[in-house]
DNA sequence: CGCTTTATTGAACCTCTTCAATAGTAGTGG
DNA sequence: CCACTACTATTGAAGAGGTTCAATAAAGCG
């Protein structure tokens, strides 16, 4: 059964373990699409995915809230899986960052293969799992952090996925503007820029033009995440 | 197969349709708990569980976030599922609000059947979304909403929630204190009081001790919760 | 190289918080 | 059943953190 082989290999990236380049087999399990930047990801099958694997670039969920403001939901960086959840009041848009590969995988497709593969099943539900827990700590970081708190707990979570490390140094190249970061943490941009040039003050990063961060200081970004005062 | 068919009964009460009393096959699924008013469920099982079902009475699910500062994540209310997520940085806690009787169904006991019963499965992913989704509203509430907006949308949810109608009103009976309130919408327990307050001056609702809430005008509420400025 | 967009910085303002005092509620024991 | 007590909620005034508005600086792009 070869859909059910490459739903595992899909499915293998569904947690930790790493994934190499898209194979043509996973391609074909759920809507594959090459969105350009700035885009918003249009899926054309019948039934909305419910899962989305970024094989390349960097794509932002968000909700449209009002005219002008919005949140973003989640960022999904390059290898990454990205969960949505269509059944809502709110309006959600998946948006390219930087031109990106995706494919996207409808609940249907996926729960015909559910029941004959335990593994797959637990991974769905690993991965289910992970985007729940990713939501609820962004709770914590919305209803109870201060806007430095915000902005390190930010930083550290993009080092942890998409910083290289050169020279035993952090390096962020940031796929995301000021305001994105700033809809991300629920402030402004004036305060994400003040938070940022008080880092830069402090000497626990660099910046070199508008996307390029250097972290210097790990650990005092780790201790500014959490509790502060 | 006895346990496949609790287990149906049990997804059953996953999405939208109602679930009578309690049946003893459903008790045998997962662990059955009877929680004292205040205390934390602890379930003895050896694996956490990964869905609780709220059979009676109302839980809270909260994240300990420093030493004082709790973030309430999510209430689980009379014959609600509430999804856990254990694998976290931050420590959850799950209590309960008032006396009740939850049952807790680990993942492993879930997968097991999962792969049998196409409908469990399916049932057990909308609740997960479900879960999810509630979460990422939550998101754009504490990340963009004013305090107004905040407590409107908090009481227009539990209007949905919970309340009980009497001659055509909606009456809540808080099973919460100003202070789970505050923490479930981001706020101080000083501004959520200044704000029913404001409610209660403007004739959208009235209060009967500390705890019964009567609303009055719905649809004012309702404009309150989504876009004020 | 100039133009547009995005980011940074400054100052005034406002919303929510903090601190403090009062009022109300519920629980306990006489 | 009422008084006493402890806790919770409300209200007020001052303060702080973040927003808003405005001006400047820096990046990126044609």
């Amino acid at each position: 059964m070869p859909a059910a082989s490459a739903l595992r290999k899909f499915a293998t990236s569904f947690s930790d373990e790493p994934m190499g380049p898209l194979s043509s087999e996973v391609q074909q399990l759920g809507e594959f699409l090459h969105v350009p930047v700035g885009e918003i990801a249009k899926f054309h099958s019948s039934e909305k995915p419910l899962i989305v694997f970024v094989a390349s670039g960097a794509v932002k969920l968000t909700a449209q809230v009002g005219l002008d403001r919005e949140q973003i939901i989640a960022f999904g960086f390059r290898e990454e899986m990205i969960a949505l959840s269509e059944n809502s009041r709110v309006p959600y848009e998946l948006q390219a960052l930087t031109a990106c590969k995706i494919v996207g995988c409808s609940l249907a497709e996926l729960a015909k293969t559910l029941t004959k593969d335990e593994y797959c099943a637990e991974r769905l539900i690993t991965q289910l799992l992970s985007a729940l827990e990713d939501s609820r700590e962004r709770l914590v970081l919305l209803g109870r952090m201060t806007a430095q708190e915000r902005v390190a707990s930010f930083l550290l979570d993009l080092t942890e996925r998409i910083a290289a490390i050169k020279n035993g140094i952090a390096v962020i190249e940031l796929p995301m503007s000021r305001r994105e970061i700033a809809d991300t943490v629920g402030l402004t941009i004036e305060t994400v820029s003040r938070q940022l040039s008080q880092l830069r003050e402090h000497g626990i990063l660099q910046t070199n033009g508008r996307s390029e961060l250097v972290i210097l200081d790990l650990d005092q970004l780790r201790r500014l995440a959490s509790r502060s005062k």
